[in-house]
DNA sequence: GCACATTAGTTACCTGGGTAATTAAAATGA
DNA sequence: TCATTTTAATTACCCAGGTAACTAATGTGC
């Protein structure tokens, strides 16, 4: 069954490259689930939570934790829609000034994790995975 | 950026991976936790909590935590070592006999996850990640 | 032999993700 | 209109994995 092995190189990959994220992000008191976040919605903008969760592909209930450690950080306010069920997020001025500083950050901590694994290595990963997980969804 | 998408999807494939064993082992009331170190006592047989914690790339606490659930469960016993620190864990009568319908519908569930994914590809992918994760640790 | 360091395992507490049940607001339909 | 259903978010409670601090047993050095 070499299937064993895939499914477990995976699992401890994904370990390894949270761990490291959370090593990189540890000097700005950050989480790797709160930085998937702030990076959203530094390139979306405002969004509800439900689009936030479908977006990243997380469940509701972790999602409403994540960002409630966010708005206590100050990195993140929470408006009322016009539904008042909804809440849109987004990023406050000060998650703006600092989010260059925490990129810099997670870029670097990336370009370590992939210092020594060809470029065309991961491209061909990445498509790979891609198909997988598009067959699996 | 394309390591964005690098990171993202292979996060996104662990937990879809993850969640539909879960799903698999429902039935039995097991986890794919306890799976692991199931599968790993029935290829390895006994093994001390250090052995296992090392050969599944977990650390101490998680281990001790997953072992105790089994133990309650009565699919794994706790054997004194001749170093009384350590603690030999191997599988029950029961957890022998119990096994083949385990690993079936594990293997069932591999084969679902994996119908749509050529198998050239799953093997690409094996050996881009064990190349990728054999340089992170 | 005995003080000291090391090691296996545990405990307490954190983040991350999941389901089930709940609440409040919005949509629907007779 | 008003009862019913649907939906966004939350709460409570799981499992999975991590670190820090602790306990108890084993090694080490003097």
């Amino acid at each position: 069954m070499t299937n064993h092995a895939l499914f477990h190189t995976l699992h401890q990959l994904s370990r390894q490259l949270t761990n490291r994220l959370n090593e990189a992000l540890k000097p700005f008191g950050l989480y790797s689930a709160q930085w998937s976040v702030l990076f959203a919605l530094h390139t979306k903008g405002s969004l509800t939570q439900k689009e936030l969760s479908e977006y990243l592909f997380v469940e509701a209930p972790p999602m409403t934790r994540t960002i409630q450690r966010l708005v206590k950080q100050g990195y993140v306010s929470q408006i009322p829609g016009k539904d008042k069920r909804e809440k849109y997020i987004q990023l406050t001025e000060e998650a703006v000034q600092e989010f260059p500083k925490w990129e810099k950050a997670v870029l670097e901590c990336n370009l370590d994790l992939l210092k020594n694994f060809p470029e065309i290595s991961q491209n061909e990963l990445t498509n790979l995975q891609s198909i997988w997980l598009k067959q699996l969804l």
